[in-house]
DNA sequence: CGATTTTTTGATTGCTGTCAATTTGGGTGG
DNA sequence: CCACCCAAATTGACAGCAATCAAAAAATCG
């Protein structure tokens, strides 16, 4: 498997793949942070999901790219050719099970995410987001509850489906709540994961 | 894999999974639609999806259904215990990756949703809604727009992050531009389906 | 340390939700 | 077959949450 791989070193705001174009690689991030968007004639942006560490991009039904792929902050990623990566995965039947499971976790994520967009509101989506982002961060210092975003205000709010000035408002309140203290813009500390989590899906 | 396999008939209502309950079921439609959603605690519900002929319902990375299932309308499907039908596709590799092409084009169609709940106006949603369902649609008479909506209002609103209000009003302008034209309340007839398709990705 | 971008805060608007009243339609029984 | 009933859908009036527009403050970068 190696074999076919490549290592990649990314700068935040380099592109792995854009959306509609076909598919000529797939990668698998080792380190960093990714974002994957898809894009409105008129410019509006629906982030789909941020990718770190052990996710895959480019894995697709179709021959094109169902989604735009950009770097967040330095990432590193193995890049496979397309072509090559069908020809073995359909050699290794254990790494095509390992590609299912992994596709169905991400469909239970994007199911969750529809419920967060259609029904939740501002207040819950940003608690939520932040409740994911906990449980998500791959280098998490143990026991204490720090979160790191690498993404800007800009990101989560098109992430949230919401306004940068809403993803601001309610981060000021739930500071001054004290469920949060910002270490700083990308360096959060949740004081009250509980309270958080009733937050995340409607309680009081 | 018909040895392991039974059919049933379901009435509008009948539940075939609930969600967090663990996976004893997997499902392959064989006529009729389902809903597919997900509940807050207070109620709100977000439908994920629809399905018909052809889908699978049951499929997922854990061990507990990520959404409950229902049927709209009377339905048959192919009934699997979860433990054989896992045991056949470890046996099976065409069968596996059969089930990771399904898996990721769902993965695109909830991308799509993510993009019309986190982005779209209600207008936008409602044509986005009208279009997939044409093409969806298994028993379309040849030519003919014709689009039947085997589901209510209440449902459709819930799929679209709107109430049924909205949705009412959306489809009612839609009727009264002369874009489309109801038949009767679950059968419609697009007239203008370019019209449609540009209203749905944010064309004036 | 200054320039520029990003974030925060404030004032106001507006799209969609809520609440309420009709109207329509599907189903049932006479 | 038709009249009735009840649920579903439509229509209307108004309200509210988040968006928009605008300005100040903070952070990043050279």
């Amino acid at each position: 498997m190696d074999s076919i791989a490549e290592r990649v070193t990314l700068a935040g705001g380099d592109v792995l793949a854009n959306e509609a174009e076909s598919v000529v690689n797939v990668f698998n991030i080792t380190s960093g942070a990714v974002r994957i968007y898809k894009l409105l004639p008129d410019g509006r942006r629906q982030i789909t999901g941020f990718l770190f560490a052990g996710d895959f991009i480019g894995l697709t039904a179709g021959a094109t790219y169902a989604f735009s792929a950009e770097a967040i902050e330095d990432t590193t990623v193995c890049r496979f050719r397309a072509s090559e990566y069908r020809a073995l995965a359909r050699e290794r039947p254990s790494l095509e099970a390992a590609l299912l499971s992994r596709a169905m976790h991400e469909l239970t994520a994007a199911q969750d995410q529809m419920l967060l967009l259609g029904r939740k509101t501002a207040r819950e989506r940003v608690a939520s987001f932040l409740v994911t982002m906990l449980s998500r961060d791959p280098l998490r210092p143990a026991g204490d509850n720090a979160v790191r975003l690498p993404m800007t205000r800009s990101e989560i709010a098109d992430y949230l489906g919401l306004t940068i000035e809403t993803v601001s408002r309610e981060l000021t309140k739930l500071k001054i709540s004290g469920v949060i203290h910002a270490v700083s813009l990308h360096d959060l500390r949740i004081e009250r994961p509980d309270r958080l989590k009733d937050m995340a899906n409607g309680a009081s």
